[in-house]
DNA sequence: ACAATAGTGTCTGTTAGACACTATGCC
DNA sequence: GGCATAGTGTCTAACAGACACTATTGT
């Protein structure tokens, strides 16, 4: 059996992580101070090698990458796209299997508000080592596209939360105003949350808004409609 | 710098391509004897070592790959997914970086025709080595997905067509009828088409269709329309 | 009472599909 | 002329967005 024997292949396989959260009503990436050169020190994706004797697949990778490295389990992670080639790392060719991982602000600033952790806006991403720019960009692009038809965003959201909260997040994600009546009618036809019976938001000087939650049979899966939402 | 050393890391890394056409108004896929173990002389997908001081990037890989084993240059060539992990081949841990290609069935049928190649039905596969068999799945999937709104079915048809036969197309790709007004308004607001002046389908004994092409601007692009088509 | 936002009923313009009609070749 | 399919005009039902109205809180 012939295989590529060790010494002339130099390929080396990572994974990198694209956490997305809202803040500020705006998509953010977590950035993390790289720990090993090239670019030591230089805000980068978090990312590693893949550790044959550890992980599983790569999906394990990611997970233990943005575990070891961000302290945060995301509910939410998924492939996004794999980047390659002899250029694009100095080391020589190299391999990175990326994911992006959806996440509730505040789960973020509790675990990830360590170190040197920066959430960067995504419309203003400061300069990146490797083609990191170009793999955010594709990530934005991908939640953009699949929040027009699914219920991607609420993974944005925390366990609970109300229609308008819900329908800001959207709006955030898609980056244009979402016409009130049609949301509704979208996320009732997707049936996919339930009323937090009794539960109803305080405080406010007006009309308190029902608490939802996911459905249970939902829960960390995707559910998606057929025609879009929003635009 | 610290790099795994290449005796901890097993990892090897290849291409998969899953070569996809229409025959008999059904998706069809490309499977060819592998030539080497496990599962030497079985029917697989086309696949390869990435060769790191051959191949720029993986998607070159894929390209080289499709090219020597099948002898085929798919216009289109595109990532699909990357399957990794310790289980899916015995050799051990390994990274499939892999790519599906649409082609006409001329195309095909002139170039693969050669070797053991075989042409079966994506909807009744026979036994797969490794995880190919969830992989043309996949493919499947997102090529029917894609198809419902954008141009991508064009590239299961040659440099010119007619309307009902680019019509036939999507309806064999999508697997339902399409209704005839509603497709022409579609594929007329993808705007990508243009009539080849003169050229009429004719020895049909009734009225000649007209022939159309890609324009040159859309030519190896793709063109989506925001709201699907079909269904 | 009033301000402010939650939530709903309804109207209207747009659009996808059904249907029917015309167009044009071969026999 | 008859048949078969290409191609188009038009009606209708479904749907998305606009608007306006009611509901319910805090002050």
């Amino acid at each position: 059996m012939h295989m590529p024997s060790h010494t002339d292949s130099p390929i080396f396989c990572t994974v990198d992580v694209v956490l997305l959260t809202l803040r500020n009503d705006r998509l953010h990436v977590l950035l993390l101070p790289r720990d090993k050169v090239p670019h030591q020190g230089q805000p980068a994706l978090p990312g590693g090698f893949v550790r044959a004797q550890e992980d599983a697949t790569a999906w394990h990778a990611a997970r233990r990458v943005l575990r070891e490295k961000a302290g945060i389990d995301s509910p939410y992670l998924e492939q996004l796209a794999t980047y390659s080639g002899a250029e694009r790392d100095p080391r020589g060719w190299s391999v990175s299997i990326v994911y992006y991982a959806l996440v509730p602000e505040a789960l973020l600033g509790a675990a990830a508000s360590g170190a040197a952790a920066r959430i960067v806006a995504a419309h203003r991403l400061p300069a990146l080592p490797f083609d990191h720019r170009d793999i955010i960009q594709l990530a934005v692009a991908r939640v953009r596209t699949k929040s027009a038809y699914s219920s991607l965003p609420v993974y944005f959201c925390g366990d609970t939360f109300t229609m308008p909260q819900l329908q800001a997040v959207y709006e955030s994600v898609l980056g244009e105003p979402i016409n009130k009546v049609s949301f509704r009618r979208k996320i009732a036809e997707l049936d996919m949350l339930e009323t937090v019976e009794g539960e109803m938001e305080v405080g406010k000087a007006h009309r308190p808004a029902q608490f939802y939650r996911l459905k249970r049979a939902y829960s960390r899966r995707l559910s998606t409609s057929g025609k879009g939402l929003g635009g």
